[in-house]
DNA sequence: GCGCATGTTGCAACAGGTTGCGTTTACGAC
DNA sequence: GTCGTAAACGCAACCTGTTGCAACATGCGC
């Protein structure tokens, strides 16, 4: 239940305020919402919805998907994390995002990279000159093929560098 | 046999190409391909698999999804179509891409748009420069809000889950 | 400490899409 | 016309995520 010791270690400070800050807003502090702020809390990175269900299911075997998204839904709303959707469309999450930034996305290796904002800046100011458009580059996600897996000859080499450390080298 | 007794109007010349090319490439051409690219070669700007999957079945009711999908695949490798996907992740497809283009979507309103590779020239041209990553513009899909959504600041004060309400019918 | 309102949960069903596998069939060869 | 073989199909199970609803429990007021 209400663990007397979280099995991870102590949550990182930085998480303490979501508890008051859902308070704050009428909003509940639940067994449910411990587990997963606990499981972000040592997230690192991109981590998809089915991680973090899975973990969560680590924590607590009795964790439900539903809420899980459901939770998810409401701390993007309180801004502490942001998705955005891989090249294959499944869901990414980011966590404590401390810079507004997008994803670059290797169709090829499945590598994912962080771009930041100033990188896009050229695109994001000529839409919101052209069109009046205004780019959520927190969602913003670009496929494409990096230096490597483009790169000159080199019959596709399928090294799979096994993207983002923790991630599982699963995916298509 | 170029109108083959088809329930809709004859089939877009360019569409006849896609026969020989299956074949040239020692792939098949099936009642269900001929299904799929009939529904397509009637089909303009975007539509979602489950869109595609649908139209099929008014065609042929014994129209099997996977087989819709595995379609798809195979003539996007062929080049007749490219896919996307939209802010919410699913998929979109754009059929025979006379132009190489990527495509906005608002998050308030669900509209989409369309934007030539010169809008996107600064960023892939940035991307290409710093990292030599090759973006796929037609794979590209921008999140944000249109002016119409993002003008009127009336009626946006909080987060209000239910502003989505009004207005647009599509999906979700 | 207790009750109540309402935010949340659990669950089951659904939606869009993918995959593995046994069976069918297009189509080139004879 | 018949045959052989690999491509495609059909299907069922699975995956990721969403939704409706009844039951539950947090947290404020007393």
């Amino acid at each position: 239940m209400v663990a007397t010791g979280s099995l991870l270690a102590p949550t990182n400070p930085a998480w303490a305020g979501v508890r008051d800050r859902l308070r704050a807003r009428g909003l509940r502090w639940t067994p449910q919402r411990r587990t997963l702020i606990e499981v972000l809390s040592h997230t690192d990175g991109h981590v998809t919805g089915a991680e973090l269900v899975e973990r969560c299911r680590a924590v607590d075997p009795s964790t439900i998907p539903s809420t899980v998204y459901r939770t998810l839904d409401v701390l993007e709303q309180l801004g502490v994390l942001s998705h955005s959707h891989g090249a294959d469309g499944r869901e990414e999450f980011h966590v404590l995002p401390d810079a507004i930034h997008g994803h670059l996305h290797c169709i090829e290796c499945g590598t994912t990279w962080e771009i930041q904002a100033d990188e896009a800046a050229a695109l994001v100011t000529s839409l919101e000159r052209r069109r009046g458009f205004s780019v959520d580059v927190t969602h913003l996600s670009i496929a494409g093929r990096c230096a490597a897996c483009s790169a000159p000859k080199r019959r596709r080499g399928r090294e799979d560098p096994t993207s983002r450390g923790s991630g599982d080298p699963r995916r298509r």
